[in-house]
DNA sequence: GATGAATGAGCTTTCATTCAT
DNA sequence: TATGAATGAAAGCTCATTCAT
């Protein structure tokens, strides 16, 4: 058995033991991401408690059986999707940092719509939901979360604004808690109040609005004059 | 054809159908309360599915008939619970606001530590979670939450600020994304983190750097120069 | 509010749903079988009402996962449950009917042995009564027992009726009618007696002479003189 | 504790031990009939098993604990209630069998008409589903109902019969048997399909003409001719 | 006598996991 | 390797009955 139905205290998972990606063959891979596809629209819809692995064998076209070869119990399956997705997710977001020959306020307004956009998708709000809400079960999951999509976001963007420090556009003492308080001010109001279900102003509108505030907000904190 | 468990849609419970603030007489609060303390203690531990009735009904000392008699169903247990600890949580914070015989910078200083060290209580935190993740289920306990928690403290800070605005002592057009942004700027760093459960330095001396930075950097945002 | 487990109206156990006659391989259809087969001595002795699940598994021999593997809920296998022993019980009735080449007065005294004794027996009272007491909540369940029960039996016997008459050996109007009255008139005394657990000499003989009252009365009804 | 909730055998209420109506004073009548106007509605409405005791309180404007200081138990209750319908409901019947002025074939025909619109009202059907179902649980129970309805009903047309038969209008043998059959041939079509919940006509042309034909059937077969 | 809060066994149903084929 | 039938613990909830007030 890998893991008791209610833990008691923490349910712990090492990920160390998912098997690792260079050793499997291409057969057991396609397999596995069949299943992985099934398992993310399940997941991502209805939570962690709130899907079965009857319902994963079904909606990935697999045998329970199956399911269980490839992963030890439902919180291993679960932190692999995680894994999976949370790399996909944000990197449309630092992408859009890279294209920097425009002028800072410019570039920040793009990329605070493209992280409000993001934030709002369906699948990313679903993502954030249940990270927070599982971070005390799986530990290990928001550590890979943040690794592969807030973290690399917040490096990039703290990247960037050294860079264009250097070049004497912006004054910043602590890069990185720049970004930080950047990707902050993103949330303020629509991603802020949509988690909480709210209702909220979600048109095109609005959304850049937010963006050219947070954006000339960070050019007041932090820029050259 | 059966009846099932989990509605494909949403699980409306009217709040306005729990046993309001009217007269009850103190044997029933007595027992309502040694049922909604019961319950707090494992809904804030385990989440809203992590948790069962059986082990509230052990928890609070009674037997799950009586849970049953004061509480409809566990939705409505748990709505009443959250709406119980939502309005006492964040009332620190907006008494803070109120002592604003100080200056600006130092007054929003420590609002923003009051805020910072409110949700990183454990909790505030777990409340946090619980509601976003459930805020799809339980639409009308996001709302609560907003109303008691939140909002309270966002509508306080922003009428402090519209009315040190008057003063000259600020320059704000819209006193209530100013303050929605200040709470977010307070979440930077160490509450984001410790939301996602990533290691960071929750020491007096970090928030109170924390605090200080918000706080300077709303005045550079929204002070009177 | 929260869901009801008992519905206010009707309970409709969708039959068509039931997995039907088609090629159900031999291993699935002999669990099937068995769990049926526990199900009847249980509904049958304690009705629908009297009889759990829990029992019902441990008559069969399965566990209680199976039963749910097999009949979605409880409903459903009442529902093939009286399916299956309603199609069985009354056929020796008919089939005593085909056996025509004695003259009216003769068969009718047997086919009205045939059916007191059947109605007699404890399944098939137990039956009775079971779905004349649950017919408002399964409405398709005394469809289906009087598709393949009482009705068969009524128009097996009408159409004998309508050849006798064809042949001129009785004179009637409403074939149809005739043999809902010949039923009628079986249950007199004996059958309905023991409906009600009141004592009544239930004797061969005793069964022979309503069996002969039955068969003469009908003669002086419809009998050709 | 007066009886086991899943009794393994058969359900035996004592009515001997019922408060006869003698010795109950005035005050305590009127509670108990109190009690039992609403136990009416509700087990008349959802059968034995579909009524608990907490509606039956309800429904009735009294505690669960005065219901029972009048009834030790449920069944008991649900004992006492049949036991009080039962005389009432049949009633009409036997007194229209009184008014006998009027010749043979048209006294009846009244009769039969007043018997099926008994018969289909949902009362009576109901307490026909619940005696039929209950009848192995309850056997005092069938009993009084046969005592005070229909076992009325048969022997105050059986004396009918005879007076008629003393008169030369009718040549009865047996007239307990013969009012048992009048009763078995008014049930034919109508009432018999409506207690499956078939559809069938039961409008006042249907039902005047299944009494017509009751009514001519019965004096074929035992008319003085 | 009347109340209704409290009890706890029992109900139907679900689901992660195993294992014979 | 793939299957899916089988398991059984545990879930949410009900209800006849008791008893302190």
């Amino acid at each position: 058995m890998c893991l008791r139905r209610r833990p008691p205290g923490q349910l712990l998972v090492n990920t160390s033991t998912l098997p690792s990606d260079q050793t499997l063959n291409a057969a057991c891979t396609a397999k596995r991401q069949q299943i992985l596809d099934g398992a993310a629209t399940l997941f991502l819809h209805n939570g962690y408690e709130g899907t079965s692995m009857s319902q994963v064998a079904r909606e990935a076209g697999v045998s329970k059986g199956t399911l269980y070869n490839y992963f030890d119990c439902k919180a291993q399956l679960f932190s692999a999707l995680i894994e999976a997705v949370a790399e996909t997710k944000l990197r449309n977001v630092y992408e859009r940092i890279h294209s920097d020959d425009l002028d800072c306020a410019t570039t920040l307004q793009r990329v605070a719509e493209a992280m409000i956009r993001t934030l709002l998708q369906p699948d990313s709000m679903m993502l954030y939901r249940i990270i927070v809400a599982e971070a005390r079960k799986f530990p290990l999951l928001a550590d890979i979360f943040w690794q592969r999509a807030f973290g690399v976001s917040i490096s990039t963007l703290a990247d960037w604004i050294a860079n264009r420090a250097a070049r004497g556009e912006l004054v910043v003492d602590d890069p990185v808690f720049a970004a930080e308080q950047f990707f902050m001010l993103c949330q303020t109001r629509i991603v802020q109040r949509h988690r909480f279900e709210l209702p909220v102003d979600k048109s095109d509108a609005a959304i850049k609005t937010v963006a050219r505030i947070t954006s000339e907000s960070f050019m007041k904190l932090n820029g050259a004059h």
